[in-house]
DNA sequence: TCCACAATTAAACGTTTGTTTAACTCTAGA
DNA sequence: TCTAGAGTTAAACAAACGTTTAATTGTGGA
């Protein structure tokens, strides 16, 4: 068939059906627990369809992956690179990251929960993202900014922070249905800029001068 | 045999071989990646004796969460409650946490990892805790801090920075073997309390001042 | 000594797992 | 019109899963 045309032929979608259901259920109920037969059932594809395209299960999660990190690390690239004041860029940075995480919800919960383990083969997979990220905050970030948190620290820390809204989510969206609930994306970009930029009290230096 | 001794009959040895195992096992490679089978054999003990002690795998989960999580809550309300300075408060309870996740690094990635998928009872279970850990900084860091971060956010947040140096351990230490380490407990915990409460940048309030 | 009972064991239970096979349908290109 | 090949299907594979059973061992208290 050879898909001379762009889109839409039936078996196209297919393929894309059960990448898009992967990411829902992974994100959901972790790749683990996700069996083929439901991850067919849901996408509405023969079981044998899985296999067919993607080969095994773990290569159907690496490509998951690869669209996760590799679109992360483009916009760090974009971001956090140039000659422009550090404290824009971060800000820009952060702001377009936490964009990208509410648009890619899920991916982001199954790269960094399901990923999370250490199979040597995974380990080494994370090693190859955390590798680049780590050198694009350290020739980029640490040294403008001149401080003595290393690119070790920094990069995983300030990942932590922004992913943070969207991994606790779920339990705390349950901890009190109705109630004040979490900000918009906007507002939360804006407090974590804040915060790793100047600390979570905003008009003071804050050495100590409370109540 | 009523244990009515306090340490070393075989019976004990057992249940705690098993326990301690698990968080091991569980923290490396996964809740769900980890055999029945396996564990017995990593403890070595019997296949059955897991059932027999602990009735079903998830309850064996459901100990090691519950001493986590109990006794994270416990430094919280420690440290966090009180009339004193809240920057000290602060400053201390961001510290013994650190200390805590470090002693029982296991215990978090247990805890944060494998617990992070959406089963509605597992969902409630999270959100137990989170309910108590949110009321109390709720009640006795957001006011008198006077800031506008809401607790649903900064008790995510803060959490996160603490764990992140523990969950990205693997990870770092795997993208340069040899060079520049990850910082000791210790200076992790300063670095922490100096970003949270004053930003990045130590010496200055940062209004845009850099290069 | 003997009894009651906790601990331990080997074996088997029925499911479910990820993957593979071989046959079949459909369609684009010669 | 015919054919090569991609898409699709039902069925089966061995292996691993968590759990249960029944029998055995070992020990403290009567």
């Amino acid at each position: 068939m050879e898909v001379t045309g762009e889109e839409s032929t039936k078996e196209l979608r297919s393929r894309e059906r059960i990448l898009a259901t992967a990411v829902v259920l992974f994100a959901r109920q972790g790749f683990d627990r996700t069996g083929m037969r439901e991850l067919a059932r849901a996408a509405d594809v023969n079981l044998a369809m899985i296999n067919y395209f993607f080969g095994t299960k773990k290569k159907l999660l690496a490509e998951i992956l690869d669209t996760f990190f590799s679109e992360y690390l483009t916009i760090a690239r974009v971001e956090l690179t140039g000659d422009g004041d550090v404290f824009l860029r971060l800000e820009k940075f952060i702001s377009r990251t936490i964009y990208f995480f509410a648009a890619r919800r899920d991916y982001l919960v199954v790269a960094l929960t399901d990923l999370n383990h250490n199979d040597p083969d995974v380990l080494e997979y994370k090693a190859m993202w955390g590798r680049q990220m780590v050198e694009i905050v350290e020739q980029n970030v640490c040294g403008a900014l001149g401080v003595t948190v290393t690119p070790k620290v920094m990069t995983p820390l300030l990942t932590s922070m922004m992913a943070s809204r969207f991994l606790f989510s779920p339990v705390v969206e349950k901890i009190s249905a109705g109630e004040a609930d979490l900000p918009d994306f906007e507002t939360y970009a804006q407090t974590v800029v804040a915060v790793f930029l100047h600390g979570v009290v905003p008009g003071s230096d804050s050495s100590h001068a409370s109540v």
